[in-house]
RNA sequence: GCGCCCGUAGCUCAGCUGGAUAGAGCAACGGCCUUCUAAGCCGUAGGUCAUAGGUUCGAGUCCUAUCGGGCGUACCA
């Protein structure tokens, strides 16, 4: 519907042009969007105001000209009016709407999407936790989002590929080898002979009795079989990786979030993926030696200083296999790119996109995209559950899930923008009230299913739209509830462009608040059969949209609560 | 010190990439209800959009500076 007011718009603006009632010149960029006064419509464009300057004209003289060319008998106008400093606003024949109804119908479980993506590539990474321990709460958010942000881009017409990236073979993972070998051999961390820094938590001597007991483990991308040898560091490094491998594969399941690749920082070495890189890099003049170490010039490419690439001892820094990573992925025919990753990685950026740039594989500027979620803070009556695992002792994934609900989890981790910190109110996320924002917009999916059982009961069932006496629909609630309707493909579309899954929650609450309001309001079952059935035909589509709305966000719409 | 993110009602947050009188939920206050789903519904009040400048027809939104919070800032990952 915007994009026809947009369309009408454009032919308007040509038809001045070429009768000359406005200097010809460019299509100005301009926006029709829905205003937030009632009163201004059901459309509102700034067109004229932002032609005003260049026509040397009030902007509602520039108004003027456009109305008078808009095109005739399309049928969806009802009225245009010119007001405040130069808006048009367009109010729509109520028969309008009505095709965003039977769209509804018609489309059915794929309203909602589009095809800005034209099925091109796109590579979403994210969660990539290291096997060194358990998922935390920061792991939760980046799943909810990240695994969001790979279901609109599927709905908008994106090919998703979902990928895990973690390190096998670091320091990290040598020192979680020690720990378990340590808990192995009986050693406690208060123990002189504990490693330095190693990981003190319950779940390393899960792992030891596991492996002193030649258990089989099965991750998702790997099985191992503990070979029971406590000299065996080797063997006992691999059957850790697996073990605490499967621990978050079990957590991502019970997440419903699932991966098509799985990527190792240790293949990157040993393909020679990360000496080619370099090599690259040496080649194309972008790196110098100094003080026994390889710099690359990451200023000529936006950084505030060079970084080191290779260490006097040989090794390399942490942002070199990125950087080679990020060369296969582009290898591979991503177009798209999107990291989703904690804010505290955010150093990471710009040293992989001047890598990138350093390489010369004509990889565009500002690839790959990068969302970066800030903190979360948890709360539990009223107070904020501290995170410490140094201890051992933290909230993780598994237990938020466990505690408030997988659907309640994911939907308080993407309700707001990844840019800023979240708050996590378990008692709330816990609450089975309409003060619940989960609960709520559930509750609103399963209300209407309830008042299609009781109408069944009374001989009703939701007709089709060509059955529907959807003109009898006219009330403030049913027209608002449509309008609302007509514009969740353009919301998943916003939400979907701009990497930010809290326009969907929002969306959802508000088109569960309309429905709460209307259900208060009016009665759907009524002796009134031709609006009872009009009505049922209504909620029929709020149901599917509410439906395809929270499949978006991974939570399921109940029948029944 | 430098970089990135954030600062909007008492609290938690929106604000559709510069538009009209800045919104929602909770809490507060006032009323109603016992009717398809259940303590629910309606209404009222609440703001110098951190501060100060700037850009322009127009700024919560863009620019600069300052203040406050978070995260980075190692030849750690």
């Amino acid at each position: 519907m915007r994009e026809q007011l947009r369309e009408l718009v454009r032919q308007a603006l040509e038809c001045c042009y070429a009768d000359n009632s406005l200097t010809p010149g460019e299509i100005p960029p301009y926006v029709v969007e829905v205003p937030s006064q009632d009163g201004h419509g059901d459309f509102a464009s700034n067109v004229a105001m932002t032609l005003a300057r260049s026509q040397k004209r009030s902007p509602r003289a520039v108004a003027q000209a456009l109305v008078a060319n808009l095109p005739q008998g399309t049928g969806i106008l009802h009225r245009v009016e010119i007001a405040g400093p130069g808006f048009i606003n367009f109010f729509l024949q109520d028969a309008a709407w009505q095709v965003t109804l039977s769209e509804i119908e018609i489309q059915g479980a794929d309203y909602g999407k589009s095809n800005a993506g034209e099925g091109k590539k796109v590579q979403v990474e994210f969660v990539s936790a290291n096997p060194t321990g358990p998922l935390h709460i920061g792991h939760g958010r980046g799943a909810a989002i990240g695994d969001t942000l790979c279901r609109l881009l599927a709905a908008t017409g994106w090919d998703v590929t979902r990928e895990f990236y973690y390190n096998d073979a670091g320091a990290q993972i040598a020192n979680l080898a020690l720990s378990v070998q340590a808990r192995c051999l009986g050693i406690q961390a208060d123990d002189p002979r504990w490693p330095a820094n190693g990981y003190q938590g319950e779940y390393i001597r899960d792992v030891a009795r596991a492996y002193l007991a030649g258990e089989t483990v099965e991750a998702d991308d790997r099985q191992v079989t503990a070979a029971r040898d406590t000299d065996d560091l080797d063997a006992i490094r691999e059957f850790s990786v697996a073990s605490l491998r499967r621990e978050q594969d079990q957590d991502l399941t019970a997440f419903d979030v699932r991966f098509d690749v799985y990527s190792l920082e240790s293949e990157l070495y040993s393909s020679g993926r990360v000496d080619r890189a370099v090599k690259r890099m040496v080649e194309k003049n972008h790196t110098y030696e100094q003080d026994n170490a390889l710099w690359l010039r990451t200023t000529d490419f936006g950084d505030d200083k060079d970084r080191v690439m290779r260490k006097a001892d040989g090794s390399y820094t942490y942002f070199v296999p990125d950087v080679a990573y990020h060369l296969d992925k582009w290898e591979r025919g991503f177009v798209r790119v999107v990291n989703e990753q904690g804010a505290d990685h955010h150093s990471t950026v710009t040293r992989v996109r001047a890598g990138l740039q350093a390489l010369d594989a004509g990889v565009p500027l500002g690839w790959p995209e990068y969302v970066l979620h800030q903190m979360v803070t948890v709360m539990r009556g009223g107070e904020e559950v501290k995170i410490s695992k140094r201890a051992g002792s933290y909230v993780t994934l598994r237990d938020l899930i466990d505690e408030v609900g997988r659907d309640a989890t994911r939907f308080f981790f993407v309700m707001r923008r990844p840019d800023s910190q979240l708050v996590f109110d378990i008692d709330l996320a816990k609450q089975q009230t309409l003060d619940n924002p989960v609960y709520y917009v559930q509750y609103a999916h399963a209300r209407i299913k309830s008042i299609f059982a009781n109408a069944a009961e009374k001989g009703f069932t939701p007709p089709r739209f060509r059955d529907a006496a959807v003109a009898r629909l006219e009330t403030p609630e049913e027209l608002a509830l449509i309008r609302l309707l007509a514009a969740f493909p353009e919301t998943v579309a916003g939400a979907a462009a701009f990497f930010e899954p809290h326009r969907i929650t929002g969306y959802l609450q508000e088109l569960a608040g309309l429905f709460h309001g209307f259900y208060n309001k009016n009665r759907v079952i009524t002796e009134d059969a031709a609006l009872t059935g009009a009505r049922l035909f209504l909620l029929a589509c709020v149901a599917t949209t509410l439906k395809n709305g929270v499949g978006m966000l991974g939570i399921s719409a109940p029948e029944s609560m």
